[in-house]
DNA sequence: TTAATAAAAGACTAAAAACTCTTTTATTTT
DNA sequence: AAAATAAAAGAGTTTTTAGTCTTTTATTAA
């Protein structure tokens, strides 16, 4: 079991790579992103589905169609995307899995815990979508495989 | 999903509450345990057999008998636990999902995530059983509501 | 040596997450 | 307007995780 959900990854590996395609201006349809990031093409769909409502991405039906974002979505911070699809309990749950966690009520870890959970919050509501579209460009980083 | 499954979660704290109670030379049922750390008692019954297979805790059938921890099984890390339990994906996994995390192949979280995530391995390889101990002792701490 | 106790083991059910397949709706091109 | 394209929506199945219930085995104390 990873930190994320396995449709939260899915979720941030294609909001990657479309903004990587959307980048030259161009939309992307769904089996390309579906094997561009090495996921399954149906269960994507939903999970893009539940992204374009959210406004995170936008999708445009028919010929030449397809799933792009733009310029505000860009600019969105990956933590949108992880509380759009697990919600918040990545930031503010419990290591230990007690129902309320709090200064008054910690569990052992609770100190410890909180200090790397915040870096987690941290690291992902201070990079945006578009942050990343530069390492994509220049190859160093992989989406897939 | 937290970091931990729910499993793990349980194993961790029915390891801190068995070891609070060992301290005093006790041994302690699994109704105990689980009345103690909020855990379904049959779920919680099948992880501590798992960890007295495993050597984490000692168990003893009988009148008298129930769980409780030698002076070895103190000095463990938590992560022996949570590797039991969870595996070592956490320690080891990518934060995107990719298959083969590494330098040569990363994902754009790569750097950041391997940072967070090894803090989060010493702060549970560093950490024993028996440090928690005294918390709990002090009654700093809390293991359920 | 029998009764009581308590964990171990086995066989389940329930819920959630992951994944698949089919039909519908919107858009564009001819 | 018709055909083609591509996402949206709906209705499933499968797998995994979580949780329950019952029976068995080992140990101790009366
Ligand atoms: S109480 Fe467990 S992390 Fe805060
Ligand atoms: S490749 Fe994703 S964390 Fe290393």
């Amino acid at each position: 079991m990873g930190v994320f959900s396995k449709t939260c990854e899915y979720a941030i590996r294609s909001v990657f790579f479309i903004a990587h395609r959307t980048a030259s201006g161009n939309r992307v349809g769904i089996k390309e992103i579906a094997n561009g990031i090495d996921s399954p093409e149906h269960f994507l769909a939903k999970i893009l589905q539940d992204l374009s409502r959210r406004g995170i991405v936008q999708s445009a039906k028919g010929p030449n169609g397809g799933f792009y974002i733009d310029e505000r979505g860009l600019k969105r911070p990956l933590s949108e995307v992880v509380e759009a699809v697990d919600g918040n309990s990545i930031f503010t749950g419990c290591g230990l899995g007690l129902a309320y966690c709090s200064e008054t009520n910690p569990c052992p870890l609770h100190n410890e815990f909180k200090a790397i959970r915040n870096q987690l919050k941290d690291l992902l509501e201070q990079t945006t979508i578009a942050d990343f579209s530069e390492s994509l460009n220049l190859g160093i980083t992989k989406l897939r495989k």
